[in-house]
RNA sequence: GGGGAUUUAGCUCAGCUGGCUAGAGCGUACGAUUCACAUUCGUAAGGUCAUAGGUUCAAGCCCUAUAAUCCCCACCA
């Protein structure tokens, strides 16, 4: 025998994901370049009634390791993937690495600085060389624990952010803005992290509340609030609001202010940003180091004096305090302002909201430099006219409504980083500026040149690099192979799938990349997951010490246990809580599938050993409760065990549950719904196959039934768990290929009535396990016999019912009714119990009689509702009615048993 | 300030278009056991579905308020 008594995960996974791999599994079954075989100068994949489905994986960062947000990312996007496959579509799952620029940047400064190092001692172009080595050394992780996770996606087609094709297309698609004039060089204000010397996008700043003392500083004829008193040398203005009647005398007049490096003066401007309401009335305007006054700036034609330079240092324009760091410069100012009286006085608990860098946790200055950026206008716009015409599909739905929400308000996008870690801004710049006929800037592609010469001119590379998220909105365009010349059939991607909190960052950007590039949506369909709470509902972090690492639970309890324990209690969108408790419950569902089919593998063999493999075989003492056969043909069968036949009630019943299951199962990845899937799957497998339909096959024996429905129940699980289906596919003596391979099961034949009869034989079971339980002493089951009244079901199957119950005898009531009689409506069941017992059950059958009464009543005035028996549906009323006659009539036997007690 | 969610059993969550006598996993209690599986089997306890109104024959589900929790965007000096 193969099959050892347990499931070892760990024994069967490394294995199976290298059979798959190297079968060429993977590979979608269509070409992904063009094919012509019939040289009609069009691509045949479009003509082909062929199903193509394309998903890409949100590229993973190549320098670090999977943490369980990925884990949940492979477990839904495999879980489609497989899907598909066994669906018969042509399936693309394409893998990625991202070079993270800014991520890893970081890590490779720590690193440097480690070793007694700086980015200064070297060029841009060596840190870049020294950055990708380091990368590459640490490349290959990632990929390994994909394939722990199980990930069937195409290697050979993994793309790496800083590829050759992706670069050739995002310069291609800048030279396109360039020329279409959505791109500008612009000279603005910018949130700066002084640690790491570059620019972030709006979106990247990490703002916290602090609390910063709120100053009241005497400013001319003026008393006016500020949390920042050292950027007072960047003073060009003073603002009230135009409606503030305090004020309205000095509007349009230059005041003189007492500072403390001498008198300076500033014009009174009014302007509708004043908050009348706050502090004075009165704000100090400040354009180089503050957003609204940058604004306000730009109105009202201020001067910009810059007093923080970008290593966050006190600038000239600070007179004594220039070179101070900034906090230290606000406490210099501030307490020579109190010196001279200037300080009127403190509010030392005002709450700020505070702008930090998201990765190193200093403070954002806003800094004027000269930035690339692009104009987002026409892009947004035309974005938003595709989001509305429905063109893709969002779930959660609500995503979608958001996302409008956010174009409709998007700014300009800066896309210039001062990191050596990315791919180069593909602009020179004129290197003699009294060569005034030529262009300051132009575009070319020669980027591994510092120096370029064009039309004898001499022009230098802009050391910019992209901001990450430029490059990743063409992540669809790219994964595809998409061109201008060559269109794909597999983009637009059938499905997005990535994380709820780069909605914006990312889905939006690919939107407006997506359109401006090909015309078209890249994906149909978005599925944002949410985040991966710890067991508490928190966040997980490293400092809280909460982190769970994926790949730990991989190896605890095995890759299916993980991606059925992830994909539990988990829906669209929403941020949920991680409990082990449900991989554990998934490491269970692989135990029990593995003995399922090491049952099913015992009883194949012994009826192989017996002669007898053709038929179902029905053991000669039950021989009388055969049916006629039905022979049931089947077309779309996945393997071998291609006939069957139902030859009782309970086989009947198990492929009608089966067919249930598939059904639910389509539907439910059809709409997302993975914790469904896995649930009904569970439910089927445990509830119902095991405990049902494999315990009456102890009794009636049908080996094609059983290889046919093992079957059934091991592909559909397979998208979900992976290694254990592949494994027990392996091991079985019948199964050939790989099961990563097969055809999604087609629907099972069976008689619905007879289906329905297995029903009446649970419900039966079920009654007669609970009154044991509730009878007094123990060990019940063994003691008391079960008597009918000419009750055919129970007849017929006298022998699985008795090995359901466990009750020694089975017997036909023979004189007078004697015992106790069980709780049904419809069969005249009494347990053979003792009068003194029946006597002690006398309190649970009153209860029993008054429950049920109950019910009754709540049906009876439901019934004596006009408006119901009028209003509400027939079927409806026809099913409460059917209710009633059955509660009456188990009350009424209840009642005569109570009675003879 | 603008927007999005969440609130159902001890815990984590289902409950999709109103028909519910509200479900699952884990946990708990009680009982079983020599074989497919103790990673097992059986039985049970446990919920005025956040609160208050409303619509409807019928509300966990729809509407209106309220409260609590969480998230995103904008940012007030």
């Amino acid at each position: 025998m193969k099959f050892a008594s347990s499931y070892e995960p760990s024994q069967f996974e490394p294995d199976i994901y290298a059979a798959w791999e190297t079968s060429g599994a993977f590979a979608p079954t269509t070409p992904t370049v063009p094919v012509d075989d019939d040289a009609s100068g069009h691509d045949d994949r479009f003509e082909e009634q062929e199903k193509y489905y394309s998903i890409v994986m949100p590229p993973p960062n190549a320098n670090g390791n999977l943490h369980i947000g990925h884990g949940l990312v492979v477990a839904l996007e495999d879980s489609l993937t497989r899907y598909y496959r066994l669906k018969g579509s042509s399936t693309w799952y394409i893998p990625g690495a991202d070079h993270a620029g800014f991520e890893t940047w970081v890590v490779y400064e720590k690193t440097l600085e480690a070793q007694g190092h700086s980015r200064f001692e070297y060029d841009r172009d060596e840190l870049y060389a020294r950055v990708w080595d380091f990368v590459a050394m640490q490349r290959g992780n990632m990929e390994l624990q994909l394939r722990a996770l199980g990930a069937s996606c195409s290697w050979k087609d993994l793309t790496f952010t800083l590829d050759e094709n992706v670069i050739d297309r995002v310069y291609t698609t800048f030279e396109k803005m360039w020329n279409d004039g959505l791109i500008y060089r612009g000279k603005k204000l910018v949130n700066f992290c002084p640690k790491h010397q570059t620019a972030f996008a709006d979106i990247e700043v990490d703002w916290k509340e602090e609390k910063t003392p709120l100053y009241y500083i005497k400013y001319g004829p003026f008393v006016l609030a500020t949390t920042r008193p050292e950027t007072k040398f960047g003073d060009t203005a003073v603002a009230v609001n135009p409606n503030d009647e305090r004020y309205q005398e000095w509007v349009g007049k230059t005041i003189t202010v007492e500072g403390v490096n001498g008198p300076f003066q500033v014009e009174v401007i009014a302007d509708d940003m004043v908050d009348m309401n706050f502090g004075t009335g009165v704000v100090k305007i400040t354009p180089a180091h503050d957003f609204n006054d940058w604004e306000a700036g730009q109105r009202h034609n201020l001067r910009v004096v810059q007093v923080i330079d970008e290593t966050g240092h006190m600038t000239e324009a600070a007179g004594r305090f220039a070179g101070m760091e900034v906090a230290e410069a606000r406490k210099a100012v501030v307490k020579a302002m109190d010196e001279m009286g200037l300080i009127v006085k403190v509010d030392k608990d005002y709450v700020n909201k505070v702008p930090h860098c998201y990765k190193c946790g200093a403070v954002i200055e806003p800094m004027l430099k000269e930035q690339w950026f692009v104009d987002v206008k026409k892009l947004a716009a035309t974005a938003i006219e595709h989001l509305n015409r429905n063109e893709i599909k969002f779930y959660p739905e609500n995503k979608q409504k958001i996302l409008v929400n956010y174009l409709e308000n998007l700014k300009d996008w800066n896309i210039s980083r001062q990191i050596p870690w990315g791919i180069a801004i593909p602009m020179f710049r004129k290197a003699d500026p009294s060569a005034t006929d030529e262009p300051d800037w132009i575009f070319d592609r020669r980027t591994h040149l510092k120096e370029i010469e064009k039309s004898g001119v001499k022009y230098v590379r802009d050391e910019d690099t992209f901001d990450t998220w430029f490059s990743s909105s063409h992540w669809p365009i790219v994964c595809t192979d998409w061109s201008e010349d060559n269109p794909t059939p597999y983009y637009p991607l059938n499905v997005m799938e990535t994380a709820g909190d780069i909605l914006f960052a990312w889905v939006a950007r690919m939107i407006m990349m997506g359109l401006y590039v090909t015309g078209e949506v890249p994906f149909k369909e978005v599925y944002l997951h949410g985040l991966v709470l710890d067991a508490h509902g928190k966040k997980m972090s490293k400092s809280k010490g909460n982190v769970i690492n994926p790949m730990d639970l991989v190896a605890k309890y095995g890759s299916d246990a993980f991606r059925l324990g992830i994909l539990r209690g988990r829906s669209a969108g929403m941020n949920q809580a991680f409990s082990e408790n449900s991989v554990i419950s998934g490491r269970n569902l692989c135990n029990k599938l593995w003995n399922i089919s090491r049952l099913i593998q015992s009883i194949v063999d012994e009826d192989e050993d017996n002669g007898e493999a053709a038929d179902a075989t029905i053991p000669a003492e039950h021989e009388n409760l055969a049916r006629a056969a039905r022979s049931v043909s089947e077309g779309h069968a996945a393997s071998t065990a291609s006939h069957y036949t139902t030859l009782n009630q309970g086989e009947d019943w198990i492929c009608r549950e089966l067919d249930n299951c598939l059904e639910q199962i389509e539907q439910d990845m059809k709409s997302y719904r993975f914790a469904e899937a896995v649930e009904t799957l569970y439910s089927t497998i445990w509830d119902r196959y095991a405990d049902w339909f494999l315990e009456s096959q102890k009794i009636y024996r049908n080996v094609p039934l059983l290889k046919k429905t093992l079957e059934t129940i091991l592909i559909t699980l397979h998208p979900f768990a992976p290694f254990v289906t592949e494994a027990i596919w392996q091991n079985l003596s019948w199964t050939t290929g790989l099961i990563i391979n097969q055809q999604w099961p087609g629907k099972l034949k069976f008689d619905p009535i007879s289906a329905e009869q297995f029903e009446n034989i649970r419900i039966i079971v079920s009654e007669v396990r609970g009154t044991l339980q509730a009878l007094p002493g123990t060990n019940n089951a063994k003691k008391y016999g079960l008597l009918y009244d000419k009750d055919s079901l129970v007849e017929d199957n006298k022998f699985l019912v008795r090995a359901l119950t466990k009750v020694p005898t089975i017997n036909s009531l023979d004189g007078a009714p004697r015992g106790l009689r069980l709780a049904l409506a419809n069969h005249e069941l009494y347990l053979d119990v003792p009068e003194k017992i029946v006597t002690a059950y006398k309190d649970a059958l009153t209860e029993r009689i008054l429950a049920v009464g109950r019910e009754l009543d709540a049906l009876n005035m439901r019934m004596m509702n006009p408006n119901y028996v009028d209003r509400a549906p027939a079927h409806l009323v026809k099913e409460t009615r059917d209710q009633i006659k059955e509660k009456q009539q188990l009350i009424s036997r209840l009642k005569v048993q109570l009675k003879i007690i």
